[in-house]
DNA sequence: TATGAATGAGAGTTCATTCAT
DNA sequence: TATGAATGAACTCTCATTCAT
């Protein structure tokens, strides 16, 4: 399933090295620019490469793209793996809103990211589009799966746990989308806890033990 | 402040008619394939005229690019207009769950629209860029007002107005931007029976008057 | 060997009208944007004409420029008419003084026309060079014939008359080319008596007679 | 104050000779059919390169424009140092007859740049004519300075050197523009001489001493 | 007569990609 | 392994000219 992007060099090391690094510049003037108005040559400067030596480790410019694609998918499932082992053995409430915790700090350090994806979405082939899509949709099944077993456990009073999980990703991405609003008026602590309350009031939980949201503010203590 | 876009008519009926073909066209086809990828030619070949023609209306490219913005601005300011009209006598709950389901009308109606401006926010310089930021910023403040009125008359317990009607704006916005998502799942007037129950939670709001909801059912149906 | 243009109006008059006012317009625009600069719209416009109503009374941009250029022509012949009727009685000292005055007269006041000629000629297909070369000999032959007629009757102690003739008209001409250099440092008048006087030393004149350029200067008292 | 031209070459001395490749072609491209007549792919193709070829050495067709200007600018700087060096310890007799004989070299060289300037300052920018006056300016002050030499020497018997300055370089250019009318009647070595005398009648200089015309006769010969 | 909308060839310019060195 | 000069298709935009009204 994974494409196979073109290379001259026969140091796998060394590809997958500049490669990393092309991810993460292109990424950078993608979202500044725009993936049509970024040109290889300054992609390329930026890199401190030659056009030639960039070519060497891609095969083209849509390859670029793809690799970064592939990162944001990689990227994703990583989070929501370090999510899922730090939630594991909470009960559903305080799994739920650790969580959102984790889930907002990560969008909120790869924003760019995010913002990308609602730029690129447009020039993709709809083979490609699948990727952002399935991307997001894991997200969301993360939250559903979550929701699912606070109903179980009878903690959460929801019907409709699909809606509420999709909420809570489209919540997330829009502190990356709508920065310009958002950081006028919020830290990120701030956007955390408000959404974390409002939250639980739709699922209908007891937030009565105060353990978790006293370990999210002394977290924000810690970082802040 | 209105840009002044190249004309070589003097009819200027014909310059707002053909310029009106022209955003409809243009907004298609600029979501279908991205601004940078719908070329001139394309585009007057979607409108029946050669570029010479297309030319006779607007100067630039960018020209086009600008008047679908001043469009979408206006359509919203028509949108919130024809909402507060509509709202303006009933209760601070009654006018929520009505706004909330005409805009999500309106979100639906225009969802190209909303989804190009997340395609093209990357390539505007930062003065376009606010052109739709205060756009955007306009939605949530109608949200806010509505209320902050509910919070007056007592009927809404909130801390916090301004996140939840950001939250009711971006989550309208979903409906455009996620519909590879939502609508396989959601009708559209599922998902605006769901939203405003989740609304009505989270504002702590009294719902026990069937007036709101039978109306909006009885809608539902009549236009099934 | 004249040049038919296209029109279609049958009403000459009317033609003839157009065309006189299409040569005044056309010069002017011409010369301040150049040829390929100024464009049958903007033309039209200084014109109070549609382009349509343009290409009623001349067939092609290029008709316009040879319009010109025969205006140019008849132009010159007139002002060598006009000269030589004034001149004939007088003896070759006093004549080709007082002819040196009218062209300079005559540079002055059609300068645009002679910066106009040095712009197109590059342009000019090899035949209609000629037009401009013709025009330009002619010029000179009048000042040689006059020289030619100061040498028989001893006059004018010159052995190449063409040198001399020649460069009369390069400096008339200069009036016009370098009119940013000389406006700033002399008026009409004193370039023409300046050279007046320099052309005496040439031709070895004698001017002991203060007829001519009390003449001269009289006239400059007049219109100054 | 010197025009910054984009260039894709790192590789200065390829930049420089491309250039300068690129000057001469242009040069004689722009003569032969008017700057805006000459199309880049002409221009690419009559120096052996495509157009993107060719933009990796300039950034734009105007630019070239400037290149050719600005050699104009320096190969007369060059001419008339030159000039100085040879005649500085001459006589103000023989270093007026001397410079006239060499700026005349120069501009039969250099006739097709000569021309070209002339056509082109109609499209100038106001600012860009400024280069070629400011060029054609320091030709006659060149000038005026010998013959405020010779004046003070009292060599010179002149009223006005401004003028007689002027004129030389009114009749240096003449024979670049004026090539078609004088080509016919004179090489340039006749030109040449029957100016010298001319020249030498207006300032009044004894020219009894044959040396600097026998010199220029030998040179004549030699290069004949 | 007069209008001006429409045409489309051709202009300047950009840029992903190749390949000789 | 690395360079960057070269290619040329494709882009946006202009403008002389036509022709239905």
């Amino acid at each position: 399933m994974k494409r196979v992007i073109r290379t001259f060099s026969n140091d796998e090391t060394l590809v997958d090295e500049r490669r990393k690094q092309i991810i993460k510049c292109a990424s950078t003037l993608f979202l500044k620019k725009g993936y049509d108005r970024t040109n290889m040559r300054d992609l390329g400067k930026a890199l401190g490469m030659t056009i030639g030596g960039l070519y060497h480790y891609i095969g083209s410019k849509d390859d670029i793209l793809h690799l970064v694609l592939d990162f944001t998918k990689a990227r994703n499932r990583i989070t929501f793996q370090r999510i899922h082992q730090r939630v594991s053995k909470l009960r559903p409430t305080e799994a739920l809103q650790k969580s959102v915790q984790m889930y907002l700090e990560s969008v909120d350090e790869y924003q760019d990211m995010y913002n990308f994806l609602n730029h690129v979405i447009v020039i993709l082939a709809p083979a490609d589009r699948r990727i952002i899509f399935s991307n997001q949709t894991s997200e969301t099944v993360y939250f559903e799966r979550l929701l699912a077993k606070g109903i179980q456990t009878g903690e959460f009073k929801i019907d409709d746990p699909v809606i509420i999980a999709h909420d809570i990703v489209v919540m997330g991405n829009a502190w990356a989308n709508r920065r310009w609003f958002l950081r006028k008026r919020y830290t990120l602590k701030q956007y955390t806890r408000r959404h974390i309350e409002l939250i639980m009031k739709q699922i209908g939980a007891d937030t009565s033990c105060a353990a978790s949201s006293r370990n999210l503010r002394s977290k924000s203590h810690a970082s802040a």
